[in-house]
DNA sequence: CCCCCATGTCAACGCTTGTTGACTTAGACC
DNA sequence: GGTCTAAGTCAACAAGCGTTGACATGGGGG
């Protein structure tokens, strides 16, 4: 294994400039940890040394990439709500699709599942709740509406953010899934919940 | 005004032991502040400073009379959760009345407002999230499983409890209120929410 | 080959905040 | 009225954490 050369050393000459110490992979590391530490702790609870250790850098580098850290936290919110599927969705499955997602195992779509715990932590906690607001309304709230489509999209938008983001506390508040019987009931009706949201034709 | 005698000094021979600095007056001060500090601000935000400050005394007192900030919350949290009125809630009115209330103005029931903010702040902590389970199972989702009454309650008071947190999220994180016509649609879509959950026969 | 800038490291400062113990004072009891 | 306990005050400590600037180093361009 000693004996092979890095990745970097191969493929630098291939490069216009083949990044000496790999500065954007630095920044790259530090992003993801910090979108993992700030979804699975909220902002206040992670910390710089931690998402730095686990990036495996110097907490120093976190100001020289970010500035600081409700920059850094900024930036991983916004790295973290990218373009969103919601056009891909399909309207036929969607109800029960998102339903299943929310009554139980975690494991499945985690990407979208740990976003949506970035957002509930950022909303509860004082320091971001107003850095949230634009993100939240152009990125969730805005693309679900207009996917919603139909009169009174507004108000139907956010019943659905609201059903949506309340099962995710449900969910975050007692880690256990639902199961047998009882998970059944559960995504039934809360499918019927999204349904009627979906298909209100006017 | 000043002729006056205080109150402690009028009735204080008809009690046993008349209260020397008012203690009690000086734990419930403290413990209605921290109530509404940790509703507001969540568990991390609120310092005992300002607790103390708002309730007219010393930091110190805050250790002498509960001993640290963890046990502190704990105390605020049970208190906040005390025998709920769920039984008088009127099974015609509620699903209408809720989805009014979650719907605006957070001025109207402040108390039961300032209830479940609390609860909210306190899921989503990870400090404060593990000693809350047993509380909303026990004060919170029992009480309304058994009110819903009828087959499969589990799953239909967790329903219940994801969207009325839920909405309750969505307010907070969008502090005005929604108006007019979009209003109305919204309330009367999450009526129906409810009154679909509880109708429910078996 | 040498210099210079970008990258990374290190240690320390300063602030916030929970906690603690010593000190002061009020008032009930003898 | 004196005394002793409970109630309240004060200042300081200690730990956690974000932040900062000085210093080391590697590598590409002259």
């Amino acid at each position: 294994m000693h004996i092979l050369m890095n990745d970097t050393d191969i493929i630098a000459p291939l490069r216009p400039t083949p990044r000496k110490r790999d500065s954007d992979a630095t920044r790259t590391a530090i992003l993801e940890a910090a979108k993992t530490h700030f979804a699975g702790l909220g902002y206040d609870s992670a910390i710089l040394r931690g998402i730095a250790g686990d990036a495996g850098v110097d907490v120093a580098l976190v100001k020289r990439y970010f500035g600081g850290k409700e920059a850094l936290f900024l930036e991983a919110l916004k790295s973290s709500f990218g373009p969103d599927s919601a056009k891909e969705w399909d309207r036929a499955t969607f109800a029960f699709d998102t339903a299943t997602m929310l009554a139980g195992s975690p494991h499945r779509n985690v990407e979208r599942t740990q976003r949506f715990q970035f957002l509930l932590r950022a909303a509860t906690s004082p320091t971001t709740a107003p850095l949230l607001n634009l993100l939240v309304q152009g990125r969730f709230l805005g693309p679900i509406r207009q996917w919603l489509g139909g009169a009174e999209s507004e108000a139907r938008a956010r019943v659905f953010a609201a059903v949506y983001i309340g099962c995710l506390v449900e969910r975050l508040v007692r880690g256990e899934a639902l199961a047998g019987r009882e998970r059944d009931i559960f995504i039934q009706r809360v499918a019927a919940i999204f349904a009627s949201l979906i298909a209100e034709p006017d």
